[in-house]
DNA sequence: ATATGTGCAAATCCTTTGCATAGAA
DNA sequence: TTCTATGCAAAGGATTTGCACATAT
């Protein structure tokens, strides 16, 4: 077993998820390095390393690791939950033509005159999506 | 015919649009007042008004409203796409427990330190959503 | 007349669920 | 064993589509 699969495995136990085959070859795909991936995406990696998870899993195995705090779902595209395994603050730049996904750095994108939040409330998140398209000539 | 009903007729002319009696109470429903709303929600809106109108043609005439700038359309929700007859800038503010979804002015509130844009494209467009909670006691 | 819009039901697409089997502790 | 996870197929829910009928110009 490699390093990386061991160091994965840790991860996992360390958020309280138990580490099935399945689960490390989900982790490994998408949670060593930052990136923007769907169920979809996932599936079809896996496929093309003949890897067969079945997509019941893919979604269970994605939503656990959201709820656990190892990605974050995006609701950015009407039609597909975008996960991100950069869980740090930061902020999107969307192609609107093909939906791909770019980071910003929430430490250069600063948000002003934010106003006081309803009473009883307190801050869960602020989402930030830059859509820009090509450019018509 | 009703003052208000004219000038909304005017108003989908002056979109391009053929102004039906359908589109017309649509319009009279959303376009009247800056507000959040679903297709499920102006169906029932009509439905408690006694008007009759298909499911498709509510998501039909939306959908038409905001291709031809009188809506704008949110990706904030996974599961339901929210229309917002505030066409100006401003940004929202979310509540997540029940996605009720408030104006914030974007006068108040800016975005500093935006990157520049990759090359050949162009802004589209800037979402900006504050999600909060019931404060924790 | 001729083009456009509407309504219904069926079709789609993403995602979740029920349940029997397989695997882990 | 005993609990939990996986896989399959079916279910679910929001939205779109095909097509016949109605409406508008």
């Amino acid at each position: 077993m490699s390093v990386s699969q061991e160091s994965l495995r840790a991860k996992l136990l360390a958020h309280g998820i138990g580490a099935t085959a399945q689960r490390l070859e989900i982790a490994a795909l998408v949670l060593n390095e930052p990136q923007h991936v769907t169920a979809e995406v996932v599936l079809s990696r896996l496929g093309a390393l003949g890897r067969r998870v079945s997509k019941a899993t893919v979604y269970n195995t994605l939503n656990l690791f959201a709820a656990r705090g190892l990605l974050r779902t995006l609701a950015i595209d009407p039609d597909v939950t975008w996960f991100d395994s950069n869980t740090g603050p930061h902020f999107h730049l969307q192609q609107v033509e093909t939906g791909v996904l770019m980071d910003l750095d929430a430490t250069a994108v600063q948000l002003v005159g934010l106003p006081e939040l309803p009473l009883g409330t307190e801050l869960a998140g602020i989402d930030v999506v830059i859509r820009v398209r090509k450019r018509a000539e």
